[in-house]
RNA sequence: AGAUCCGUAGCUCAGUUGGUUAGAGUGCUUCCUUGACAUGGAAGAGGUCACCGGUUCGAGUCCGGUCGGGUCUACCA
């Protein structure tokens, strides 16, 4: 068969992938054997996979297939989340683009339209997931919307709110005004700008009860009974309905009991004493307005206040504000700073740097706004999944970085606002009456009877059900169970087999929204952790080191890419530069490393297959010791040991770096050189075979990595009824280090007697005459051939003394003379001598440094003082043969 | 503002419990094309391990500080 001068991927990628399909390899059932379950971070449906995907899905793909080729029962989940705030944003996009209003819609027709755009487009990260190769079980994919997954979030939604962890309350929500809606954290963007700082007076009123004389602060903050507040928002203070001071501010104590006059309007509000004031800021006292901000809200549930929402959903004044009713916020806003400064209300202004959240949709200022949310209670789900995590039950990859951030999050947990003013999503199940009475209950079939109980004349035509749906991680946190229907269907086979799973791998910037959730949500719920291991690949950035963004267009198409380089070139490019746990810089150049390692892959496979036509039929030429042949073997059980090692760190990058290296290096540069056969010559069979079975097992060895090229390999080294992806990894041998050591002296001596070449301007072409001195003359007859043909020694023999006019090198304490024709320069090679003397020599004298030193003696370890030792000895000789070379060189 | 990680070759990064002369990839330099591969081969140069101090016989590694950078969380009148 001719092969083709490059590998060509595009010629086997989808042949393979489609093979794999067919023969069902990927599916998995419950069996006998061990289970290795992972469960795929579910893209956002609407999306595209972007390079962090790809770095995930190829951590994923690599771990899953390396468990089916040892031995587990491997399965994969596929499946995408509905991501509510994303598509809803989109399939408002589309209508409007359409010239339909999301709000004319009802929710039913708005959900329909939502559901043809998922059909439309939610399958295109599934075809990435294939191209790049993925070994998922297509027979499972699930996605947060489906029928089983939409009651198993509803389910879990009531039983939490009949135990008491779900409940209502306030919260601010980001408002924007312009578009009269609710806006995620997401869709606020915060920029920096200069604000002013007002500074007004308040007058003060004797308090309603009792007055505490005139008596006048000490402090200048306070001048004549006023008191002095410091704001950014003066349009806000008809909303006042109190003043905040500290109660430790000795300059406030005496007010205790008092009241003050809002400006303008002269309402009277009283003066509280809480520790929530920092003294240090403004002037210490705060005005507290509950209906625009958070923190005053619960300063008012504190203290019992007022609540006065001065702004109607546009952003204008309400009748609240008594003044400049039903005029724009800003407007107003310059209206009362006139007045203020008219009545002599302002004692002055400050600039002030401050940030603003500008809504992404309408560029407005967002509104800050309180309203009715649901909340799940974190502190009684938080106590386990902080101990399984803890305890070690659940390992944290790499550890190191992340156990501190986890742990400090869960023990400072706050609740979660679970509910989002959207349609896209699981509708909270909570039915009203029309008194506002309300009710939880998995449909309204149940919640009518729940209403019964009270009142028999009740229809079911009268419940309203509850507007807003669920936040999307609230159905994500629930996904290593319910993709296996174990929320829904309790106790079910494939959730018994396949949970807990094996490995989680996502991205650090979820650990609390996704991962510690579905901990939570494991233990609660099956009082087992959802998965052993978590592995958190690091963020992917552009060359520059810039987080790769839509808005900065700097993140490459992914099926662009691998059209480009082809699958496997994409995932070693991404796997080679992505240490564990660490940002990678994304550049194309990694990928065509990947590219390139192909192509070397791919000629070595010629190599062979050149050989293969030259093979002599039926006859074994050499059956004798073959020194390349043992030591290959061995260094690749030496890798495999290693690699195996690596996977249980999950070091995969140096996994894969050691397995590039093995084979380009060791297997390409090395190994096939010494068992190259001359010009023209036949191959012995069994060197031939055994080679065969190397690049066997390199390829099984990489397979995890690079599944196309190798599957591909395998096949074309010979005919075979089996298939690389399922096959079983055979176990490793042992190793014998003393052949290992002999390969790594050759390499060094070759490599020295190259650079003598080359430094001597010896043409490659050009055969030298090589004499050796050496005390074990019989390691070097085992490897003469292999020498002499790396070197092209015409002939090699021993010598027990010095070789006049030759150059001379030295490794180790083996002296290497190569004859030559050409003339030598003399001056070259004493430069160099003279280098590696004087390099040597320093050495010797750290080392003798060292040992002279009583205290290292008699304090470190005596395998450090050993080795020591043997580094002194060594050094001594060394010096010796470059000094003898020196004479040498001076009877040239 | 809090939490946390990082600073090693021109660039991107490895460097296990402190113990050979600090490694790899890429880039760079020199040489090599009829023979698997120029998407290649052979070889080479390149580092005060951010800075200051401490612990130790010994520090890239441990401790403290300074400077610089990243990420997450919170954003305060």
């Amino acid at each position: 068969m001719e092969l083709s001068k490059n590998y060509i991927f595009s010629e086997t990628e989808n042949k393979w992938y489609q093979h794999w399909i067919n023969k069902g390899y990927f599916n998995s059932e419950p069996d006998g054997r061990p289970a290795f379950t992972v469960v795929i971070p579910p893209p956002n449906v609407t999306g595209v996979l972007h390079m962090g995907h790809t770095l995930n899905e190829t951590v994923q793909d690599i771990l899953v297939r390396k468990a089916r080729m040892s031995g587990f029962n491997a399965c994969w989940i596929p499946g995408s989340d509905h991501a509510s705030i994303a598509t809803e944003a989109k399939v408002v996009q589309m209508l409007k683009e359409k010239g339909i209003e999301k709000n004319n819609l009802t929710r039913e027709e708005f959900l329909k339209y939502a559901f043809e755009w998922k059909e439309k487009y939610g399958g295109i990260i599934y075809n990435q997931i294939e191209k790049l190769g993925c070994s998922v079980d297509w027979k499972r994919v699930t996605f947060t919307m489906d029928d089983h997954y939409y009651k198993a979030v509803i389910k879990v939604f009531v039983d939490l709110y009949n135990k008491g962890l779900i409940y209502r309350g306030a919260r601010m929500i980001n408002w924007d005004p312009a578009a009269k809606t609710a806006l995620s954290d997401e869709e606020v963007e915060y920029r920096n700008v200069q604000g002013k700082l007002y500074y007004l007076k308040y007058s003060l009123t004797p308090a309603l009860s009792e007055g505490e004389g005139e008596s006048l602060p000490p402090s200048g903050e306070l001048e004549g009974g006023f008191i002095t507040i410091a704001t950014q928002r003066p349009e806000t203070i008809m909303g006042d309905t109190a003043i905040c001071v500290n109660p430790n501010d000795e300059r406030y104590t005496h007010l205790k009991g008092k009241q003050a006059l809002v400006p303008l309007i002269n309402r009277s509000i009283p003066i509280i004493f809480d520790e929530y004031v920092d003294p240090a800021f403004g002037t210490g006292a705060l005005k507290v307005t509950p209906a625009h901000d958070i923190n005053d809200y619960n300063l008012g549930l504190k203290y019992n206040l007022e609540v006065v929402d001065t702004l109607n959903e546009d952003g204008t004044l309400s009748a609240a504000a008594q003044i400049h009713v039903g005029e724009d916020r800003f407007v107003a806003r310059n209206k009362i700073v006139n007045e203020l400064h008219e009545k002599g209300h302002i004692l002055k202004e400050e600039e002030y740097a401050t940030r603003l959240g500008y809504s992404q949709r309408s560029g407005v200022v967002v509104e800050p706004r309180i309203s009715t949310q649901w909340f799940v209670k974190m502190k009684e789900l938080a106590e386990p999944a902080l101990k399984a995590v803890a305890d070690g039950d659940i390992k944290i990859h790499p550890g190191d970085k992340f156990l501190a951030t986890y742990k400090y999050w869960l023990g400072n947990v706050k609740d979660w606002c679970i509910s989002r003013q959207l349609w896209w999503g699981q509708q909270i199940p909570a039915w009203y009456d029309e008194q506002g009475n309300m009710v939880v209950a998995e449909t309204a079939e149940e919640a009518l009877k729940k209403f019964k109980i009270q009142n028999s004349t009740f229809k079911i035509e009268d419940l309203r059900q509850d507007e807003d749906v669920l936040d999307t991680w609230f159905s994500s946190w629930l996904w290593p169970m319910e993709v296996f229907k174990g929320s829904s269907n309790p106790g079910n086979a494939d959730i018994n087999y396949y949970y807990p799973t094996s490995v989680l791998v996502t991205g650090q910037d979820i650990i609390f929204f996704w991962v510690a959730r579905m901990i939570m949500a494991g233990m609660h719920y099956k009082n087992e952790k959802p998965f052993s291991d978590v592995y958190f690949t690091g963020m992917v950035r552009d060359k520059q080191g810039r987080k790769m963004s839509k808005s900065l267009g700097n993140s490459p198409d992914l099926l662009e890419l691998i059209d480009k380089y082809g699958a496997d070139a994409v995932r070693f490019g991404i796997m080679i530069s992505s240490p564990a746990g660490n940002d990678l810089l994304f550049d194309e150049a990694s990928l065509e490393q990947g590219r390139n390692f192909n192509n070397k892959i791919w000629n070595a496979l010629k190599l062979l297959k050149l050989w293969e036509g030259k093979k002599p039929k039926g006859l074994t030429l050499n059956a004798e010791r073959n020194f390349a042949i043992e030591w290959f073997g061995n260094r690749l059980n030496e890798v495999r040991a290693e690699v195996d090692n690596l996977y249980i760190q999950f070091k995969l990058s140096e996994a894969l770096k050691i397995i590039y290296s093995l084979i380009w290096d060791d297997f390409c540069s090395w190994y096939l050189e010494w068992v190259k056969p001359g010009f023209e010559q036949p191959i012995d069979e069994k060197v031939y075979n055994k080679t065969v079975e190397f690049f066997e097992q390199l390829m099984e060895l990489l397979h995890p990595f690079m599944p196309f090229i190798t599957e591909e390999v395998y096949h074309l080294l010979q005919h075979r009824e089996d298939d690389l992806c399922v096959k079983q990894i055979s176990s490793i041998g042992t190793l014998q280090s003393k052949i290992l050591d002999e390969g790594e002296l050759l390499k060094k001596v070759i490599s020295a007697l190259r650079d003598a070449r080359n430094k001597n301007q010896l043409k490659p072409k050009e055969a030298i005459k090589l004499h050796i001195q050496t005390a074990d003359t019989e390691a070097y007859t085992e490897i003469e051939n292999i020498l002499s043909k790396q070197v092209n020694a015409e002939t090699v023999n021993f010598t027990a003394e010095a070789v006049t006019n030759t150059i001379v090198v030295a490794v180790e304490k083996d002296k290497f003379f190569i004859e030559t024709t050409q003339q030598l320069d003399a001056g070259v090679l004493k430069e160099e001598l003279l280098k590696d003397l004087e390099h040597q020599q320093r050495f010797l004298d750290s080392v003798v440094k060292k040992l002279n030193n009583e205290r290292f003696v008699f304090n470190a370890k005596p395998e450090v003082v050993a080795l020591e030792k043997k580094k002194h000895a060594d050094a001594e000789v060394r010096i010796k043969v470059i000094e003898e070379s020196l004479q040498n060189l001076k009877k040239l």
